[in-house]
DNA sequence: TTATCAATCTCGCAA
DNA sequence: TTGCGAGGTTGATAA
């Protein structure tokens, strides 16, 4: 906890006037500086791989002087002005976290049950390549005609677009076309789902927990 | 510091299993929990606003169970086995951070040195008003045809995206018909690439030290 | 190492 | 409040 002035010279300047913060800095040389509010981002930092060089200068009023600087020439200059509080622990590595319900799992899920989106329907492959990106699923449906599947978490107009530009691109290869597009995703924003409807793009929203439950429960994370 | 358990349920679920780490609570009692590395992303967290509940189980082994819920009622799970150091400070309201961009300058740099795209060509304006938002430069060309260039720091296809709007309504004005569109970055992403000259759209990567050399020194911003 | 895409994105602005 | 765009994005994964 310190009184500091902190500047950042590297891809944009930044400037933070003196004020009470706290640094943080973790066992690999990076640095954080938080204010007492907003949300986890702190106000300045610096990434790993990096070193710091504290000096103290003989000015009126400033303790210490870091220079925190990475291998692209980066700094983050640290002013302390005043010490409150220094405290420092060794914390090991941490385990590390564990996630669940993330779109890659959604797409996973989907792909082993395609049946979900219509019957008779088989999946072709996942990520299935073209000039502009890979599609998420492409399918063919019970008459065989190919369907285009875009799965997100949340269904925003992006998705849409992005569906959108596949589709396009799809529907000129004569070995495809006719491609169907469907927008699958745990919840679909009203906007995205006007826009998709109004663009001929079937909505599907999907249960997560049911297509984990008929999932093969050893494949779960936990 | 503690030595701690992390479950996040809401958007997604997390687990983070039992180790040492710090758990920031600040003013707005937002919750961060950082472990010894990384970057700036904590490893779990509640953004405001939250509230915390703290109980102290008779549980073997823990010492508090907190409980960090937000309005839409996700939940960070923090089980303290051991508190290994505590410090509270009040740091009042952070004056705030001053940010000096690349991304603006490139517009500025671009629109007074427009002949950078092609001889004779002259500046109709900046941020070229339409229906759907500005484009960032209008020009003419050396034949005194409109271009509508949009400006990016990193092209992505995003902006290819934006720019084929402006284009698409641009051309239905029977003064400006027809338009041209360049799609201008410092980089452009294969795909973006693709999809906009795909679409007849230019792509032009701009070398920001050499626009800012050629510029006046006087009115850098630093 | 590079490229691409999601994110509990965050953050700011404007309608 | 919602939407949109940018970020010193960060982080993970596949090529």
């Amino acid at each position: 906890m310190a009184r500091c002035r902190v500047d950042y010279v590297g891809r944009l300047t930044a400037h933070l006037p003196e004020a009470t913060r706290v640094i943080m800095v973790k066992a690999d040389g990076s640095v954080l500086i938080h204010s007492d509010g907003g949300s986890y981002k702190p106000l300045n930092w610096m990434s790993p791989p990096c070193t710091t060089r504290i000096s103290e200068p003989d000015e009126e009023g400033i303790q210490q002087a870091w220079v925190v600087e990475n291998r692209a020439g980066e700094q983050l200059q640290i002013t302390v002005h005043e010490v409150l509080h220094d405290s420092d622990h060794d914390l090991g590595v941490d385990p590390g976290l564990m996630k669940d319900g993330v779109e890659a799992h959604l797409q996973k899920l989907l792909a082993e049950q395609v049946e979900v989106l219509g019957a008779g329907w088989r999946l072709v492959r996942r990520e299935f390549p073209t000039a502009i990106g890979p599609v998420d699923l492409m399918c063919r449906d019970a008459d065989g005609l190919a369907v285009a599947v875009e799965i997100k978490r949340r269904g925003e107009i992006d998705g849409v677009e992005q569906l959108t530009r596949y589709l396009e691109l799809l529907n000129r290869d004569p070995l495809l076309a006719p491609v169907r597009g469907i927008f699958a995703a745990q919840e679909i924003k009203p906007q995205a789902r006007v826009l998709a409807e109004d663009r001929g793009i079937e909505c599907v929203v999907l249960d997560y927990d049911a297509l984990r439950g008929v999932d093969d429960p050893e494949s779960r994370l936990f």
